[in-house]
DNA sequence: CACCCATTATTCAAACTTGAACAGAAGTCT
DNA sequence: AGACTTCTGTTCAAGTTTGAATAATGGGTG
């Protein structure tokens, strides 16, 4: 099965952005760099969709476009429940040698709310802290000669990582306690995309999209 | 194809214990963790070890054990200088979204030269320097206003990553300079494992495979 | 208008990954 | 000794990933 982020990253940007065809999703995930920091190529985008439709995340609508169909994607309640599963699991897991899982946790997090953003990063806290207290229990065996030399380097490496990862996270946090950001069924951000962005093009064909699924089940 | 970081890996540890069969490069890598930091699941090494068969990289004797056969790999000559080429990549290369790569470079240092691995890290200070410039000019555009908010806090953290791996690289080459750690061609390392440990096991059985395969070809 | 190139939207065969299963050897407990 | 679990060594079908191909449309330029 595809990993959690990469799982995560789809059915996010589904529900980002519903309803929305294949080559949409595909360019919004390439304008993130998915290619580099996930390691998602754009030839999955496509197969991806098919699974999760046969798994009930997704449903796939083959609307009418000129002569021809496009299949677009909208969120069924199993993705809804399944997004929030895997975000909360990405927010919470520490893995200094993979970050990515939780990068897309805070790329998404406009779609969790505040409060279990708070929660799900308090629980990362505690387990980053295990993992730091981990690592220098083998430093401090590596340092009694029961491993080779080179390994003691990596150990300081990842838990250099960690603590930069600690000391991030609690001005993160402290931000999100003073108010900062908005979350889930908060008021729109200050923010709106420049008035010539290619964004707007995405809202308008969402917009018809919706209105093609409406009218075919009316 | 499969990731730099998985080739080298498994490419490594047949370097490293050659000739072993697929059992022994399994157990060694599971030994290693990669399950967690890297993404190789046990299932993998067999077919990966197939495959590299047939690219040329490593070379397969079945040698007879008892009534059965055990395949056994060793390395090519076009295998060692893919191995050193996915080495020199791997310790060049900075993602602070994926440092596995990089952590296949540390653990096998050994494998290169000294001078080698002075000049790529040198390289990866340089690109490091650089990819924390461009973050900043990132985050800068995103304070103007050009992006949601989130995005900010998500650069501020790669920043500091890349920061801390750049303090831990000055570090480490400097280590390396003053003449610490050993690398190949060097003598062997001031440490060996414990008289009890399993290790020894995995070099006797590479030694008999070895005169089966020396005694095949004579 | 005719030509060329970029974008849109998708499919697919070939390769890769993996969980599960197999079967024999070797230890362990009663 | 018999029963039971773990270790050894490998295969394989089912599923996933991807590079490349397809084809239609839109836009710019001489």
């Amino acid at each position: 099965m595809a990993s959690l982020t990469t799982r995560a990253l789809l059915l996010g940007v589904v529900s980002l952005f519903e309803p929305a065809n294949g080559y949409q999703l595909r360019r919004e995930l390439l304008s993130w760099g998915v290619e580099y920091w996930a390691h998602i190529k754009p030839g999955s985008i496509y197969s991806m969709l098919t699974t999760f439709a046969r798994q009930g995340f997704i449903e796939r609508h083959d609307l009418p476009e000129g002569d021809r169909t496009v299949a677009v994607y909208t969120m069924a309640d199993a993705g809804r429940d399944e997004l929030r599963r895997l975000l909360r699991e990405a927010a919470v897991t520490v893995n200094a040698m993979d970050p990515s899982g939780f990068r897309v946790a805070l790329s998404l997090a406009p779609l969790v709310d505040r409060h279990d953003m708070v929660a799900a990063l308090r629980e990362r806290e505690v387990n980053a802290a295990r993992i730091s207290a981990d690592l220098l229990d083998k430093i401090a065996v590596v340092a009694r000669g029961m491993a080779p030399p080179h390994v003691s380097h990596s150990l300081e490496l990842e838990l250099r990582l960690v603590e930069t990862e600690r000391a991030w996270l609690a001005d993160y946090l402290a931000a999100i306690e003073a108010g900062g950001l908005t979350f889930a069924g908060e008021a729109e951000p200050a923010w709106s995309p420049p008035d010539d962005d290619a964004g707007w093009q995405m809202v308008r064909e969402s917009q018809r999209y919706r209105e093609q699924i409406d009218a075919e089940k009316g």
